[in-house]
DNA sequence: CTGAATCCACCTCGATACTG
DNA sequence: CAGTATCGAGGTGGATTCAG
């Protein structure tokens, strides 16, 4: 079972003991949540999330691209941090799950739409950078 | 030199092309901003200089852990997206290089602000989630 | 001082096949 | 329908060494 050695990435970096005291580590926090919200498919399933409640089913069809594996594990990732609240509704066949954003999940859209705002208004600038960069590269050599 | 094809890692996802007219796509947008700044050490690198300029070795000892590599890395990478401006001066030995933010890189410290408001009053409760999500794995066997 | 180059462990993600 | 199991490619980050 691969998800778990790929889903404890959230530890500690390495071994090197950082003094928890100073400045870095309040930036250390922004870290973590953006490990959270950071992974591939994240911002995509709660974006999906935020409009209303989806089964599996329908979150995989919302989400062009993603595979099972990925979406089960983002889910679990967001369930496990609780921003994602998972209910399995009876025991019929076939199985019906429902995945919803909890009170916490909600809350995190609030910057997630800051990042999205300051996206489509500087976006722009950031990819003509680019070009710029990538220009004076092959100018150089 | 592998740290082109570590920084050319802001391409398309693969090579399924998907509809640029859907909403997906406007998430996807927010996508590319979190790879800038989601990678390990963006925001403790812009963090600082959005205190002051930096010379290299200044920003190394300020980002603790960080190695010459990763911050070497990082700059190209900010540099590259427009938000960090690097600058030789003279051609002096020993050389003396700053580094500062762009009025590009200045804009997007207000919405990570808003992460960092977010981690300093959410954080808790996502540790207290994953404690209990643990709790009930082990619970469950 | 400011990097570039190399080697390597680990993690992420995708593809595929299988299960209750 | 809603997952789990396994394999493999590729990218990320760390340690170390070398250079202008």
């Amino acid at each position: 079972m691969d998800t778990i050695s790929e889903s404890t990435a959230a530890g500690p970096v390495t071994d090197h003991d950082d003094d928890p005291g100073d400045a870095y580590c309040e930036t250390c926090q922004c870290r973590d949540v953006l490990d959270l919200v950071g992974s591939k498919w994240s911002v995509l399933v709660i974006g999906r999330l935020q409009e209303r409640t989806h089964r599996f089913g329908e979150l995989k069809r919302a989400v062009p691209g993603i595979t099972q594996k990925m979406l089960t594990q983002t889910l679990r990732r967001l369930e496990h941090d609780g921003l994602v609240r998972r209910e399995v509704l009876g025991h019929m066949r076939p199985p019906r799950v429902e995945y919803s954003l909890t009170d916490l999940g909600v809350t995190i859209t609030e910057p997630l739409e800051a990042i999205r705002v300051w996206s489509e208004q500087y976006l722009p600038q950031v990819r003509a950078a680019r070009r710029d960069f990538e220009a004076a590269e092959r100018a150089l050599g």
